[in-house]
RNA sequence: GCUGCUAUAGUGUAGUCCGGCCAAUCAUGUCGGCCUUUCACGCCGACGACUGGGGUUCGAAUCCCCAUAGCAGCACCA
């Protein structure tokens, strides 16, 4: 024990390195903190690393973790997402310690909204929306903004009651008409919305996020919100709620916008290619959700190895596949099995060699989790790609060397061996095979598009599981039917 | 346009606050080699960056100014 505790350094060093992140400030005594999305549709890489943030912080001090469903517009409520979310979410292996639905509170929202009047905090406003935008750029109040706070209060009253159609009045936030950025001043913090029903509450009156999420945070008892930079000024909007409240806001830390190669990360974009039939659905494996990347193989742990590896940085970033790839390699070569796949399969007799048995390992690095056993017969399959006019020998992995010949367009094995370090020497392909009689149709897709072929049956005992296709690359066993397996590339 | 933020290799990231120990870290990637009955894993090596220009200083990736580029916001969305 006396010698334990270098040694222990070292490695939370080197582990630190990578996916350590920035200490937080008043952090010691544990946080609270929140993932607060809009359930729109299923969560993808970008909800990931909010997501993924925070819980690492949350683990690391200690404290709360809130999964706040932010639901007021109800034009952006997907009534499936009350479900994905949470779903996606456990599937992220986050710490939630909480669930809160802001439909769920509106009344406090109401209640908060008399407060803010009666400190001269917010007043209804009444003006056409087009008018406003003008005064506001020139500096200038709107004659709403000089009503006393009891024609307020009523005012708000009768915007519950009903008084007031959608767009007709609106309650705003007094902050300064001065402020060097015109998206401060007196910004919205309730509308009127009836043209949409919302799902969970029969409700006209909605608070808009600036209003709801200061007074949630506040609440709710958060120390620190950890978001992307596009709401840098929602917090300086949210910030005058505080100050009308006399509250302490808490930290806030606002990480770079992230672009991923290839991939659309907006919800609407893909529900449009999703009905349009471009996508299969939300888990096609062109998608950038977190459904989809399940689908693929892809490991929860390697999506937030990834995005504590990206951290809380301010700068724009282009998010790489190749890097959650590797996080996910990582994590699935060692588990994985070895498993034989012949994409494009050609059947070749092979000549001169008895029948026997080939015993591969399931893992090359763990003999102890066994052989899987292919009966050779006489005929074999290998993957057409392998042949060629000027190839003349191979290795058939873990049985045996073959001449090849080409008589006119067919091809033909004769056995050469056993030798390995002849294969060698002769620099033979090593390749993987099935016999002729021993093979089941396996469909391998990938987002470029997919690979038809056969492989061993011994897949079908890995269905929901990863394997490695060996030389092709690991793949997500997804179903396997009479009809054939069907299995998802995870990555090379 | 206005208001603000950011700028390190193909990608991500450390270092920037408190200038020298940075001829710049780590990971990934690519290439080469070794190992290996996989083109996986592992090991070794190579490649590759401080956006540009001024300034301050004995000394700048680090401080200042300008330029450029990117991003965000300027909704009765979140």
């Amino acid at each position: 024990m006396a010698l334990a505790p270098e040694l222990l350094e070292v490695h939370e060093e080197q582990a630190r390195d990578r996916y350590a992140l920035p200490p937080l400030p008043d952090a010691e005594k544990g946080v609270v903190m929140r993932f607060a999305p809009n359930p729109s549709g299923p969560l993808h890489l970008g909800h990931a690393r909010a997501a993924a943030l925070n819980d690492a912080y949350v683990r690391r001090y200690g404290g709360r973790y809130i999964l706040r469903i932010e639901d007021t517009d109800a034009k952006r409520v997907d009534p499936q997402a009350y479900d994905t979310v949470p779903e996606d979410i456990a599937w992220l292996e986050c710490a939630i310690t909480e669930t809160v639905y802001q439909s769920d509170r509106l009344a406090l929202y109401y209640d908060h909204a008399r407060r803010l009047i009666e400190r001269g905090g917010a007043y209804l406003c009444t003006c056409d929306n087009d008018r406003f935008r003008e005064l506001r750029q020139a500096k200038r109040a709107c004659p709403c903004r000089s009503a006393d706070i009891e024609t307020n209060l009523a005012g708000f009253e009768a915007m519950l009651e009903g008084a007031y159609a959608e767009g007709e009045a609106s309650l705003r936030v007094r902050t300064d008409l001065e402020a060097p950025d015109p998206a401060l001043r007196d910004f919205p913090a309730f509308r009127i919305l009836t043209s949409t029903l919302h799902p969970r509450v029969d409700a006209t009156v909605y608070p808009l996020m600036n209003f709801s999420v200061a007074v949630d945070d506040h609440l709710l008892g958060c120390t620190h919100v950890i978001r992307g930079k596009d709401h840098i000024a929602n917090t300086r909007r949210q910030q005058f709620i505080y100050d009308w409240f006399g509250w302490t806001p808490p930290h806030f830390k606002h990480y770079g916008r992230m672009g991923i190669e290839g991939v659309v990360l907006s919800t609407s974009e893909m529900r449009a290619g999703i009905a349009s039939g471009h996508y299969e659905g939300w888990d096609d494996i062109r998608l950038g959700t977190l459904r989809a990347l399940a689908r693929r193989g892809i490991a929860p742990e390697a999506v937030r190895r990834a995005m504590l590896a990206i951290g809380v940085g301010e700068t724009d970033i282009q998010f790489s596949w190749e890097n959650l790839f590797a996080e996910n390699r990582a994590i699935v070569d060692p588990v994985a099995d070895r498993l034989w796949f012949v994409p494009d399969p050609v059947a070749v007799e092979v000549s001169g060699a008895l029948p026997r048995e080939a015993r591969p390992l399931r893992h090359p690095g763990m003999p102890a989790r066994g052989t899987r056993t292919l009966a050779f017969d006489g005929s074999v399959v290998v993957p057409t790609a392998e042949l060629g006019n000027d190839l003349s020998m191979l290795r058939l992995k873990d049985l045996f060397n073959v001449d090849v010949s080409a008589v006119e367009d067919r091809f033909r094995f004769a056995y050469a061996g056993d030798d390995l370090a002849e294969a060698r020497a002769a620099h033979a392909p090593i390749i993987q095979w099935l016999p002729l009689g021993e093979t089941l149709p396996c469909t391998l897709r990938r987002p470029e598009g997919d690979l038809t072929g056969v492989c061993e049956p011994a897949v079908r005992g890995a269905v929901g599981g990863v394997v490695q296709f060996e030389r092709i690359g690991f793949a997500r066993i997804d179903r396997a039917g009479p009809e054939g397996v069907v299995a998802y590339l995870t990555h090379r």
